[in-house]
DNA sequence: GCGACAG
DNA sequence: ATCTTGTCGC
């Protein structure tokens, strides 16, 4: 199964222990493309839903690429969590994993694998297929030793992994994102001094990305925080979040593991 | 002590 | 993240 159980980020372990952890997470991460996406082909014309696996949807022929990306999201409830692993393949929604676990780890900002790590292996492992590519609800590179939940999956699995968060941990867009960006654009978020480990401050380690936008003046959409988890450069990073945006905010695999993880969370 | 802080 | 209905605007 997992040929890096050495990385596992055990509950167990102390603060400090966790982010020594990190750092060889962070030294094993790759931050470049080494995959075979063809991020092109994979993007995503109509939201997916949940329930309807049956017919194939019009144009599915267009993004029939034969990868399968699998968006995963936890959700929480008293001392428990539910996790979601949502498949997404040619077009539609092929597969989806669900886990509930005991959370023994406080939410600390920067250890956020630690509290939802195992919960989010266990609906992985719970699918049949593996992903050729995971969109993450956290960051990936943009932490403070770049190694955040995305980076911790993708090392872990060694597949491809992209970092999608609402808010930025750390970092500094190159210029200002307030009021919100139009559709479809990008810009660099720099390491600043809040970077502990593997970066130096100016570096690019992902982007502010505007996957959905409104015309009108005074109502806007802030930004998603796109960063590489493993496997796949920032620019890339940034790509494939608006490929499988599909007139949400969130990228479609994203969105569903979001929404589906609420409803096992309420349903146990 | 003050500020910063994914989910 | 979670606690929660209506409501502003396209």
């Amino acid at each position: 199964m997992t040929d890096r159980s050495d990385f596992l980020p055990r509950p167990d372990l102390d603060a400090a222990e966790m982010r020594r952890l990190q750092r060889a997470v962070a030294d094993a991460a790759v931050f470049e493309d080494d995959h075979d996406l063809a991020v092109d082909r994979l993007a995503l014309r109509e939201p997916l839903s949940l329930d309807s696996d049956g017919g194939s949807p019009a144009g599915a022929d267009l993004v029939a690429d034969g990868s399968t990306v699998v968006g995963v999201d936890v959700a929480f409830r008293d001392d428990r969590a539910a996790a979601a692993a949502v498949a997404v393949a040619d077009g539609r929604v092929v597969e989806v994993g669900e886990a509930v676990v005991d959370l023994a780890v406080p939410y600390v900002p920067g250890l956020l694998a630690f509290r939802e790590g195992e919960a989010v292996l266990a609906a992985l492992s719970a699918l049949d297929r593996g992903p050729d590519l995971l969109a993450v609800d956290g960051s990936g590179r943009i932490h403070y030793r770049t190694a955040g939940l995305a980076t911790h999956l993708g090392v872990i699995l060694d597949r491809p992994a992209v970092g999608v968060a609402k808010s930025l941990l750390c970092g500094r867009p190159r210029r200002s994102v307030e009021g919100g960006l139009p559709e479809g654009e990008c810009v660099p978020v720099e390491a600043d001094d809040r970077f502990e480990y593997g970066t130096a401050a100016g570096e690019v380690v992902g982007h502010a990305v505007s996957t959905r936008q409104y015309d009108s003046p005074d109502r806007h959409v802030n930004p998603l925080y796109v960063s590489p988890g493993h496997r796949v450069g920032a620019e890339t990073a940034a790509d494939l979040a608006l490929a499988l945006a599909a007139g949400y905010k969130l990228p479609e695999p994203t969105r569903l593991a979001d929404t589906h993880a609420d409803a096992v969370e309420r349903r146990v």
